[in-house]
DNA sequence: TCATTTCTGAAACAATTGTTTCAGAATATT
DNA sequence: AATATTCTGAAACAATTGTTTCAGAAATGA
């Protein structure tokens, strides 16, 4: 009986999440995220819903496709401590190669601190990749690949954990070959 | 030939640090800092300078006073092992305890990105905790409290790394147990 | 084709933003 | 005590904030 949505959302919301993930949450304007996503703040009222909404919904977004991202990148036949390694250089070059640091990052510092459905979305994250290391270790034990005498939960952890610091590091010096050594360091570490 | 300045400045920096400390850069109006610093903006205006200024004012005051915490924490005569292990169970303490998580990291992902006078203050801080834990561990060595095949100036970079993802752990997580046990965990790596 | 519903664009909203103004109070020197 | 200088408080500033309004354009189903 009525028109339908004009503009494609998913679209817009990859859009909105761009800006967000540059400039963070609070010095992000609704000017900016309407005129990035090129709709009027009518629109993204009577669709999205508010900034607050908006934001959610990009956060969202990143970890959905992070996921997809990692699922492309670590779908191969190898040994699981070959796919451990793989995810750790993987790991490296998107830190040194991406110029607006890790948007859930940011945003677990920026946000998570005090929004409660933001928190959710990235520690659900959190936990995806903790069981994918997890199940790996696992198998890297059972194979013989590592050595199996530290639990394999407190394994993930501290392997979940890890890269955080090296967004700090690569932010503050901008040096990769600091991050590239520690990287070299924590695969000896974990096959030795 | 005139009045002086009535405030006490450095109590009203330490009276926005607070501020700026839970809140952020951006979320943090210009009315929250004058109200807990307790002066009229035109007096802030009139010492300090803008928000900007305020705002690396108060980043190098943070990194002041835990320059001198530290300090205070690590002033003992025990062997260069021991200190370390003391530094990771004071870093843990810390995380686990303090409620606005590290200024020091939120900065670094909200603000360094895009200043480069805070940029700057943080990799001083970095470089500064960088070298206490270099000279500790080239001593630990010397003494062989801990193996001697590695670069000192590596582990040092990957010690002083690794406290940013237990922060971030923390806050998504909020169990101190993960904490403790990566801790000893790293310590055990560290030892053996 | 028409009626009905929904979406869009531009403008406006009040509130808040960071910053400035300035008259008068306050004080250090003479 | 007089004077000169500086600081403070309250108010105002324009600009921007997030959000809402609403008339009219658009498109659906009858």
């Amino acid at each position: 009986m009525a028109r339908n949505v004009e503009f494609d959302e998913a679209a817009a919301i990859q859009k909105a999440m761009e800006v967000f993930w540059k400039k963070g949450y609070n010095a992000t304007s609704l000017r900016d995220l309407t005129d990035a996503m090129k709709i009027n703040s009518s629109s993204l009222y009577n669709t999205i819903g508010d900034k607050q909404e908006l934001f959610v919904r990009c956060v969202q977004h990143y970890t959905d496709i992070r996921k997809e991202d990692w699922d492309k990148r670590l779908s191969s036949e190898r040994s699981p401590l070959a796919i451990l390694k793989d995810y750790i250089h993987e790991a490296v070059n998107i830190i040194i190669n991406c110029e607006d640091s890790c948007m859930a990052v940011k945003s677990a510092f920026e946000v998570a601190t005090n929004d409660e459905r933001v928190k959710k979305i990235l520690a659900a994250d959190d936990q995806r990749s903790y069981q994918f290391l997890h199940n790996l270790i696992k198998k890297a034990m059972d194979k013989g690949e590592i050595r199996d005498d530290e639990d394999p939960a407190l394994l993930a952890d501290y392997f979940n954990s890890i890269w955080t610091g090296w967004y700090e590091s690569f932010i503050l010096h901008g040096d990769p070959i600091k991050i590239k050594r520690m990287a070299e360091y924590f695969i000896k570490q974990l096959t030795k």
